[in-house]
DNA sequence: TAAGTTTGTCTACCGAATAAACAAAGAATA
DNA sequence: TATTCTTTGTTTATTCGGTAGACAAACTTA
């Protein structure tokens, strides 16, 4: 059923546009909320002294003025709290302590070989505790911890598999929360992505957005109607095991000729290894075919018109306004976007093509974490304003 | 920007609660209805009282006391207006007025050869008319006229093509509107098939559902989150055009190995052709199957077991709750469902399986023209509550 | 210096939800 | 049958949040 409606529910909502509103558009006088919220002055003057005895935002001087009284100009408190944000990676943990807004305050990143869970959990561990020492005093403190995964995740945050890190249900979330008995998010690599793009990258002012994490497999994370979509469990967005060939090569999940199968950087390193061109990483290979070498060039373009294959099917499914892609992939965007745009252009129905658009992620390694950040700060403002609602009752 | 809240928004959506649940409930008292809402039985009272004046509900006679007064009992007014909704198809239109709950009350099903944008015009036109004859006197009259088309519409309603008609850039709904002034819905067949099923079929427990228009063509609806989902240009699940075959057959939209040309009823009436079985409508396909003509059933199997390619594609998409099969296909469902299941089972990630539930349309040939009929009567009463509201003002 | 403008606060008022009192109508029990 | 208890639905007083408009403060412009 439905939430009933009553002023304490009138309430927490317009506090929450008028936080909404500093956050997007600070600095912002009082009057200027009102106008564009459409709120009455007297209610955003309410509001907003509520929102600086919480420490949330603040005043800081005045304005210029525009023929009067000059306006007090308000701010976003970003240093109120802080975030821990990590991507969870194969090789490696990105961690980084942002604030409210987002900005990356501490960065660091430890490699790892062996990703066995006990070792794992030990690198998260002392990442977090370095990450917790370093933030600066605060009102609020750490306001939540989160971790983008390479596995499938449930709605509570239990990671059911992580296949190339070889983790099976692990309950994570719960493991952290006793632990900081702080908010904890831990999702899906690409789902974080996804949302990265969405508010802190390339894809700010889409509300339709699929992202293609392309790396050792493929995940892909939706942003639907402005939100991030999950289905009925939290497995969507599996469409490395989308098939592309209906009789094609046998995948380890179960199915066959799987996009990823055809269109991963794991392919890639693969057929470079036939070429002789054994152990290297994507990097080194971009350096090969920047030397000219015909052949990787050749790889290069093969991969990204099997990438196309999948991106024309995402056209086609969701009709976004922007396709991304994301991760390790992106270094070889010179070589790989060409081939796929043409596969795009080739192929796509054109009602279809029209509109989107389509890009490589413009956060580049910190789309993951960034959207990690964006789950932390997001549930901290929603719990705190829904928290003083409590308090009021 | 959000919108703003105040004292007549939460009139407003507490109206629509009750309204709601009486529709759910009814008959109900007001008390229940307090009791399920959580709405003070002061505030459903005058509530209630509106909605009796607005003719929306009426009260009926008294329920059983539990013990103490008994309880006047609340009906929603299903006959305070009636719907037109109609679903256009390749060779018939079917045209039917509802009342408000859905029920059925006038069916007219009108044949043609001609798919001409005139004749087709002519044969809508005198349909309307002929329903709108046949609705009943009531308080609000017809309400809403809604079109389910086999094309591509945009978000206002215009079909941009529908290539089994012939038809190209018909501004539909403005069309209806000028001649009928009534509030006009035109929506793609498997959208509105894929509502149908969620509010009167299938899938009435289900948020997360996908509907399969498997005919000619294939065409799909995705409800997602308990709602319609569209995309940007309204142009969403064209999964019919999903490549499931990567260097493949061509395909009349500009893909290759697409969907549809190995999973639709075309591709069975050709196969069936091949072997002999010209002319043959799917109907008369299923009697071969029925008599045990091996090839025919193998036929059968084998498009089972392409739609079932595309499928397990949906599900690791989507991880929906249910995957609906409609249209014309499902006449042979006892031979189809069959090769499809046991190409899910085989084919699909455990996790997204595990949950999902793949059922053939529960209202058959009326899964259109009933979803058209839910887009009438849920616009109906938006409008309905909001103008009040707006009247209070 | 005076008039006009903009900002932000304050006050009176309104409207909707709520709690509680109350009346109506029935059930249960002695 | 009379009394008490229950449940339903209405009415009343209260609370709370938003709004309009008055007002003072602070600034610009002429």
């Amino acid at each position: 059923m439905s939430q009933t409606w009553n002023q304490h529910v009138v309430k927490k909502e317009n506090k929450a546009l008028v936080l909404e509103t500093i956050k997007e558009h600070y600095p912002i006088s009082r009057a200027s909320i009102a106008q564009v919220t459409g709120l009455n002055k007297g209610t955003v003057s309410s509001l907003v002294s509520e929102l600086i005895d919480e420490k949330l935002i603040h005043e800081s001087g005045t304005g210029k003025s525009s023929g009067g009284r000059r306006p007090v100009m308000l701010f976003l408190n970003e240093s109120a709290g802080f975030t821990i944000s990590i991507d969870l990676g194969v090789k490696s943990v990105l961690g980084v302590l942002t604030d409210l807004k987002g900005n990356i305050k501490q960065e660091k990143r430890v490699h790892f070989d062996d990703p066995s869970l006990e070792g794992v959990l030990m690198i998260l561990y002392s990442l977090i505790d370095e990450l917790h020492d370093k933030a600066p005093d605060s009102e609020y403190g750490i306001v939540g911890i989160g971790i983008g995964v390479p596995g499938v995740v449930t709605n509570d945050g239990e990671i059911l598999l992580a296949p190339n890190l070889g983790w099976k249900k692990v309950a994570l979330q719960q493991m952290l929360f006793e632990k900081y008995q702080v908010p904890i998010t831990v999702e899906n690599e690409a789902n974080a992505g996804a949302y990265g793009e969405k508010v802190f990258g390339v894809g700010q002012k889409s509300n339709e957005l699929v992202y293609a994490s392309i790396s050792i497999g493929i995940g892909v994370g939706l942003i639907l109607d402005g939100k991030l979509y999950k289905g009925l469990r939290g497995f969507s967005g599996e469409l490395g095991h989308m098939t592309i060939e209906k009789d094609g090569k046998h995948c380890r999940c179960g199915n066959q000729g799987c996009w990823e199968l055809y269109a991963s950087e794991q392919v890639l390193l693969d057929k470079a290894a036939q070429l002789g061109l054994e152990h290297q990483s994507i990097k080194e290979l971009v350096s090969e075919a920047d030397n000219g070498n015909e052949q990787v060039i050749s790889l290069f373009e093969d991969l990204g018109d099997y990438i196309g294959v999948g991106i024309t099917n995402i056209i086609h499914i969701f009709n976004p306004e922007q396709v991304v892609i994301g991760n390790s992939i992106i270094a070889a965007s010179a070589y790989i976007l060409p081939a796929i745009e043409k596969r795009i252009e080739k192929n796509t129905i054109g009602f279809n093509k029209d509109d989107v658009q389509f890009n490589a992620a413009k956060l580049k390694e910190h789309s993951t974490v960034m959207g990690i950040a964006a789950f932390n700060v997001e549930k901290f403002f929603q719990t705190s304003v829904h928290n003083i609602q409590l308090e009021v009752n």
